[in-house]
DNA sequence: AATGAATGAGTCTTCATTCAT
DNA sequence: TATGAATGAAGACTCATTCAT
């Protein structure tokens, strides 16, 4: 009866083998830099089976750009319901992704430099994925601003941008080691530092 | 008159065709995508005569770098020497990065997508454009700081990040035109919306 | 039985159906104007295929020479190593490649013209092969000096040359067919020539 | 008057300056490694120039060839109609191809590796030049078996070959350092012992 | 006569993808 | 399922040759 069933998690189970193999050959060579041949040999794997979980090349490359940019969007949407102040919505993006830099390194490499910025990830659907992300965060600004929380000036769009923007370089710095991070309470320290600063430009003077 | 001297110029003058046409495929197909032979195309010439004028591929990518990398860096320094208020560096290297955008919008594509996030050139002497870039801009925080017209409590690393990445993350959008620029005053305006909410993050409260 | 074995047996056929095209078209292009197309499609296979068994050209080659190379040593050194007069080694060497000439005349040529006098050949450790078999016999030579068949008033070094470059200089003549081979028996009458010359040059006299 | 004669001289020269630079790039690279441009530099002209006076690149190396084997072809006719003994004859065609060695190290280089070897050389008209000079060989070998100072029963063909074949193997040592010529007189002392051992093969017993 | 910029055919090599086993 | 042999399209690069100056 569940035979079908059993099936359908094993698939499953070599996907995310496969792709978290194809996350690591991403990490190391690039979007471009890519091969099959190299994701097999990660996954341990022949090249040959990576067709039979995977359509091609293209599919693979869908999959792990999926599989990474969800974990952007649940951080920010999660953020986003919470009732919370300003502060802890934003405090609870910036840890979530910096615990993810800190335990998946290579991972939230992908994101920053590949995945992101990709061309080929801008012009399709994939795009939607961050207007969204950028509409979602938007919309909190926008909230609290008419709370008055925030000043009535600000450009909502700017701060967005400027959130986005400020956050991915700093975690860039920490992926790459430009930003030296030893103990693990400095991620805390880098965050508060960001945060504050952030809604220091942006908050409304008391 | 002089024809070793004429031939230099020409010399230049067709690697710079030739750049400038490099440039423009990469803009439209990525670091990995470009082919010499669009190159060629794009520029009106043989591929043949591509490697005339550069030695392979690599090097045609390194002048890419080199000649995009400069604008940046220029920007920042000429800005850095400046004898006047931050506000008015800063308005200095904003002004001439959204000039850039609306001028050769091509070009800062390729700043912004491809150069400056291409691993490739993260790792090498490249890198060390960007370190300067950062370190120069640091410094001048730390100057401000010093006068007393900053925080005390501001990590100017993290201010410095912070600088870049959100200035690049709008430079994007209006390149990608996720943030539509229908009248020139609009790069200032945003410019402006930019620069305060910077400040106000940072600035010593009065 | 084994599956792993099979596979190194199919292997080893496969490379060695693919050295033996390209013995062919070496013999008829020459070492340079070799092309792996040409190869490939001499052992009715895709020319990708020929990068499964080699690494790249430079390797085929190598695999020519290291095969063709060693025919001419084993004769040598099997010829050394028998307990019988000099004439019976001598002739053991000739009587050996004579008969390659007969059997695999491509081959032979390959060896004469292209292997043997190919600089890129003599510089390398190929070129120790060649030592090897000149120092072989030599030696063997001064041995039958030391017991008085030579003559003590021979130089060892230019009878080695002269057995080498005389004897491949007769090969040459068959293999090009300057010298015409209609019966077998004639192979046995031209070494037997060459060998009585021979000896009669370096015998101490009775 | 003579304006057009002046010119047919320079154009000697300068086909004369091209080929002998050709030549060293030919013992440098090969027959197949060598490149016009390369010739021109070593030339010290351009590479369009090569143009105005040769036809092509095959045309070179026809005149490489042919300037080559004439040195090869006079040493062997000059010995044939000299009215002296065998081995004076002998002599004067080794002396002649042992001086050529240590004072055109380079050219020999090319006829003993490149040129005589070459399967082009071998098919066409190239060949003839060989041909003849094998025969004209051949001829004194029977002149002189005829006049009874050779053993009747040798095989004159196989002779000549012995002939040719260790001389050029021994040339071939010299050419590639195998056999180490530390004085002047060492030439004289490989020569004396090449045509003694030679002659003793052949020479009727007294 | 002389130069070297320009061209493009020819080759090697890589790698996604297919398919027999 | 799983393997890896086999295929061939695609692209970098070389170099003989032409031609405007």
């Amino acid at each position: 009866m569940n035979t079908h069933y059993k099936n359908k998690e094993k698939i499953d189970k070599m996907q995310d083998a496969i792709i978290k193999a194809a996350i690591k050959v991403y990490a190391a060579k690039g979007m471009h830099g890519i091969r099959i041949a190299d994701i097999a040999k990660e996954a341990d794997v022949s090249y040959g089976l990576v067709y039979h979980y995977f359509k091609n090349k293209e599919d693979v490359l869908n999959a792990i750009f999926a599989k990474s940019i969800n974990i952007f969007l649940r951080a920010i949407e999660n953020a986003a319901v919470q009732e919370k102040s300003l502060e802890h919505k934003l405090n609870s993006i910036t840890t979530f992704l910096f615990n993810a830099c800190k335990e998946f390194p290579e991972f939230m490499y992908v994101i920053m430099f590949e995945v992101i910025w990709t061309p080929k990830f801008l012009e399709t659907r994939n795009f939607m994925s961050f207007t969204r992300a950028f509409s979602t965060f938007e919309k909190i600004l926008i909230e609290y601003r008419e709370k008055g929380e925030l000043k009535k000036s600000i450009d909502t769009t700017v701060s967005t941008y400027m959130f986005f923007g400020g956050l991915e370089m700093i975690l860039t710095g920490i992926v790459i080691k430009a930003i030296p991070v030893e103990k693990t309470e400095m991620f805390q320290k880098l965050s508060n530092s960001f945060i504050n600063q952030y809604i220091n430009g942006i908050a409304a003077s008391k």
